[in-house]
DNA sequence: TTAACCAGTTGTGAAAAGCAACTGGTTGCA
DNA sequence: TGCAACCAGTTGCTTTTCACAACTGGTTAA
């Protein structure tokens, strides 16, 4: 344990990387939204983020090795963060987060099915997800069998289907 | 969703009410230390939590429902913490950020060991600590077969047997 | 009766969060 | 070529939270 970590318990070093409110929100958008870019990050967080925040929490989040940047090929100015193998397997910990607030918070029904589906995949689905997330960020080769619909979009499915549900209960 | 949240995102919801650096830590103390009392938790806690801090947190967790606050009835002036089901319910969450630390993080050997310990535990393990913490917290008889050695008790020998091996090591 | 213990509270300065406006550059389109 | 929209942030400012140390008023055991 460095000088600069108040004690080497794997418990508290998690939350001196990630123990505020904005980075695992981040990280929540990475993974379930894909949003990639700081414009999108900025303007499509449900929650608010504020730019300066934005900027301090990606920062510091590719200093502590959880995000990588770089530039993207198609806009000189555009600059692309990805998850590294570190912040893929920050999964596991959002899910158990998600599945808790899902049942021990007024969570919203159409942002709560994402944390259903997790929920009963358990593990299993946890692991499919994150060989999505090496490939998308890391750029290994997904081997999926003929057949295998993605992980992501069964949960952006889901998500969209209870939009849809909603919006039709309010025409009535 | 009521108007004093973010968002209704299960995530979101969840660090409304443990998003900060100390909340967890002392759930964590709560629950692998066993520390009920306020001046257990303030004065063996390692990374030296402020006792006004302490206070509002636990202010704070007792009316969000993850703890619950009792008068000792052998001190009348001794409060007692307990972990409310919905506390105990935060075990896998602890559980994965204390596998991600443990990987990733510079975790100090006799501190991981308890994390080691469940990761290779898993799910079904984890299910055994939270009958023991109702047993424990909320009063409820642990019905265990014969021969069962407690999780709580696992953890803390295999804690016990690292620090003996490095004080033996110290002295070599 | 006195020293140690109990759960906190108070006062203060330092750090972090939050908001709005702004910067300097790039890109696509007329 | 010129201009509007877009890009990733930065700056300055106010408000809120954190952190440390000292302190409070009461209880318990010897």
């Amino acid at each position: 344990m460095s000088a600069d970590h108040r004690s080497g318990c794997p418990i508290n070093l998690t939350l001196e990387v990630l123990g505020d409110k904005w980075s695992l929100l981040i990280i929540r958008d990475i993974i379930f939204g894909n949003k990639r870019h700081f414009r999108e990050l900025l303007t499509q967080s449900i929650e608010g983020i504020a730019s300066n925040i934005l900027a301090d929490r990606l920062k510091r989040l590719v200093e502590e090795g959880v995000l990588s940047k770089a530039d993207d090929p198609s806009h000189k100015q555009k600059a692309v963060y990805s998850l590294t193998e570190k912040g893929i397997q920050l999964l596991p910990v959002l899910a158990q987060m998600a599945v808790w607030g899902r049942k021990h918070m007024p969570a919203s029904e159409e942002l709560a099915i994402r944390a259903q589906l997790l929920d009963e995949g358990g593990p299993p689905l946890w692991a499919d997800f994150m060989k999505e997330l090496r490939e998308r960020h890391l750029g290994i080769p997904l081997k999926a069998p003929r057949g295998y619909v993605p992980v992501f979009q069964r949960l952006q499915a889901a998500y969209e289907e209870v939009v849809a549900r909603q919006k039709a209960m309010r025409r009535n």
